[in-house]
DNA sequence: GTCTATATGAAGATAGAC
DNA sequence: GTCTATCTTCATATAGAC
């Protein structure tokens, strides 16, 4: 029992991070030396508890998919209405402002790049944004009678990643705000 | 002269061969070795022309950079209202559905990628967008007057990234369609 | 200028001693 | 389960014959 523990345990350190790497630097430029020395496990180590790089991705987006999980279940039951809801989404850029502005979007930059040539990883990356878009969906579609939810859903994510590309290159948080913002009266709007 | 006209043609033909190698696997994926294959130029003999992969990456810029002067010149001689210039830029995805919707943007995707952990090289792609930028001011401080054409002009780039992105994620044909659409709508609605 | 052969280093991955 | 030593592959880069 302890040693199961503790194997998990390491397991969660390789992960988290890795999922820092990942974001920081990239899958393609992130080696496996690098995960070793910044989870602080010995580097021919590694191999026990991950084959190869690819295992690691996909243990690092599984959890990063229950981490969203646990987060919207949150916001689903601290967050009376569905506009708020969206307005909560809309804001992640601003609270995580020295990130977005440093290296963009965690999900959007890896898709990006796993996008051009490596699409059985990317099929991976890409169930994050599945993720979200399900569920803004629903929010949109308890927002207001339409038959746009999907639209509406896939212009907010169009806007959101467009703006951490646009923050990260120009390293700007005043865009960040501005188009924030933008997005705030966008959905108030309409809810009218 | 034939000779420094024949060295100047390789020359080119390595930085096109290199253009689309950037564009379909990234910077980071694509090697010396990509590289000759694909401009037909034997292996070894790419260091007679450029010493680093650095170096073909700034050469591939500086030839971007041109052509695009050269496109904008010519939308400002045979576009005759900032309005349907503006537009114009907007269209773009639409012509480059195929590619859009394979590898998303040139300049966004290539920024994204150096952004994370080579600022040295991403300032070297980062000038794409400020010719854009630059120009698209210009168009919006034409187009009707404000104080905003700076603001502007950052919304229209945020959100022709965020189309490539998801479009590219998606695979998704019609998301460009509706996206430039709306795009068209709010330029045509700025100009009233 | 052109091309081959090769040096050098880092990456992913494995075998096997402890 | 832990760690070292090592294999293989592929990358950048150079030397030097032609």
């Amino acid at each position: 029992m302890a040693k199961r523990d503790k194997t998990e345990q390491i397991r969660q350190q390789i992960i988290a991070a890795t999922d820092d790497l990942l974001y920081h630097k990239g899958f393609n430029l992130m080696s496996f030396s690098d995960i070793a020395d910044a989870a602080e496990v010995p580097r021919g180590n590694l191999y026990y508890y991950f084959k190869t790089k690819d295992e690691v991705l996909a243990a690092v987006i599984e959890h990063r998919l229950q981490q969203m999980r646990l987060m919207l279940d949150e916001w689903e039951h601290t967050i009376p209405t569905p506009l708020a809801r969206l307005q909560r989404y809309a804001r992640i850029p601003l609270n995580e402002m020295e990130n977005v502005t440093r290296f963009g979007c965690p999900m959007g930059s890896l898709n990006t790049e796993l996008g051009k040539s490596q699409p059985e990883l990317q099929a991976i990356a890409k169930q994050q944004f599945d993720l979200f878009r399900e569920w803004l969906v629903r929010q949109f579609e308890a927002l207001a009678p339409t038959e746009n939810a999907e639209h509406l859903a896939l212009h907010l994510l169009v806007r959101t990643q467009g703006l951490a590309t646009l923050a990260q290159i120009y390293h700007d948080t005043a865009l960040v705000m501005q188009e924030v913002e933008a997005l705030d009266h966008w959905l108030e709007g309409l809810a009218d």
